[in-house]
DNA sequence: GCAAGATGGTAACAGTGTCAACATGAAAAA
DNA sequence: TTTTTCATGTTGACACTGTTACCATCTTGC
């Protein structure tokens, strides 16, 4: 018997777990509201609401790999902006943490939830990695390379946070400007 | 009929908007978890879920009205911790970032929801206010003062939160560290 | 004194997260 | 191949939530 490649209804899904996270991820998408109902997804998927607890022991959990996808996708999209800012020869650092505030901008829901839950502060590890890997990089010289980096980050964070709250404008310039003042003219 | 001062059981509460306010605060202090249920709030008030549409018009509204109270607080903490050391003779402007932070840790649950509202980004005007006041006033000369108080706040929110999510240790030599980084030495 | 409006309560509805018990199908054991 | 086992999915139910429609009570201006 050959495995389906095409979309076939069957009792079992196949990659349930996937499925729910990626839809998670696209109801969370675009401009999107603030919470996601566990049955909504369910549904979505076509699946039962009580399908979801073979995968996840409850709803925050379901979160949580949401999130810790989040945190891959923002990790990606910091890596990406540091690179080609390093190739075209100045200020990768400073990019970076534009790419982060533009990220959340990007994805308000997604990003309000990956730091909305005290619970599992494990697994940030990955953006958080990052950050203290090309702080150590771009920190100048004879300041704490730690502390230059909880800086960096508490700078781009709380800019990322105060524009989705609308307490600050949305605007390039604006972000730019921030982060060239404090990251210097030189990272 | 003379107006009972005593705590006296009577059909109507006197002033239920305020109790409910300060109950919702009280459940949100100290330590305490995320969300709060407006059933909650009325039950423990001791009065029926529904008065509360009496006094706002949906949930959102109540929290709101907690937030706003929210803001309250956290412009006092930060005029009196400015006063304080400017009477002391020293890092007026740090000693009232640091009590934003120490506000946000003091008060977890309280300070996300102030943050945690897409809606209604105009009330938070108190603490904002004080911050464009105050960074005005120590911004070092030949830098635009806007750009400075938006750099100043962003620092302190980031860092309040990554503290709150336990993305940076919580640790009281640590905020004066970061704070003393950015704003100079002579703030 | 009395009508009117502000403030409170009851009952109900749809929706939620979660659990217990059952159904199905695919892989392991015979 | 047949059988057993186990991961995966379903149905039904429970307690809880925000919210509404309607009824009760108190306060107050005439």
């Amino acid at each position: 018997m050959k495995k389906p490649t095409v979309e076939q209804p069957s009792y079992h899904h196949g990659d349930l777990r996937a499925a729910l996270v990626a839809e998670g991820m696209r109801q969370l998408g675009g401009e999107g509201a603030g919470d996601l109902s566990l049955r909504g997804v369910a549904r979505a998927v076509g699946v039962s609401a009580t399908a979801v607890y073979r995968h996840f022991p409850d709803k925050d959990a379901l979160l949580s790999a949401i999130a810790e996808e989040g945190f891959r996708l923002l990790g990606q999209a910091q890596r990406a902006a540091f690179g080609a800012a390093r190739g075209a020869g100045g200020r990768a650092f400073q990019a970076s943490g534009s790419a982060y505030v533009r990220f959340a901008l990007a994805n308000p829901a997604l990003f309000r939830l990956m730091f909305a839950r005290p619970t599992a502060a494990s697994r940030q590890s990955d953006a958080a990695a990052f950050l203290r890997e090309n702080s150590a990089i771009s920190a100048p010289p004879g300041v704490d390379r730690e502390l230059f980096a909880l800086q960096a980050w508490s700078l781009v964070h709380g800019l990322a946070m105060l524009m989705l709250d609308g307490l600050a404008p949305a605007e390039d310039m604006l972000i730019e400007g921030v982060l060239s003042a404090t990251l210097g003219p030189d990272c």
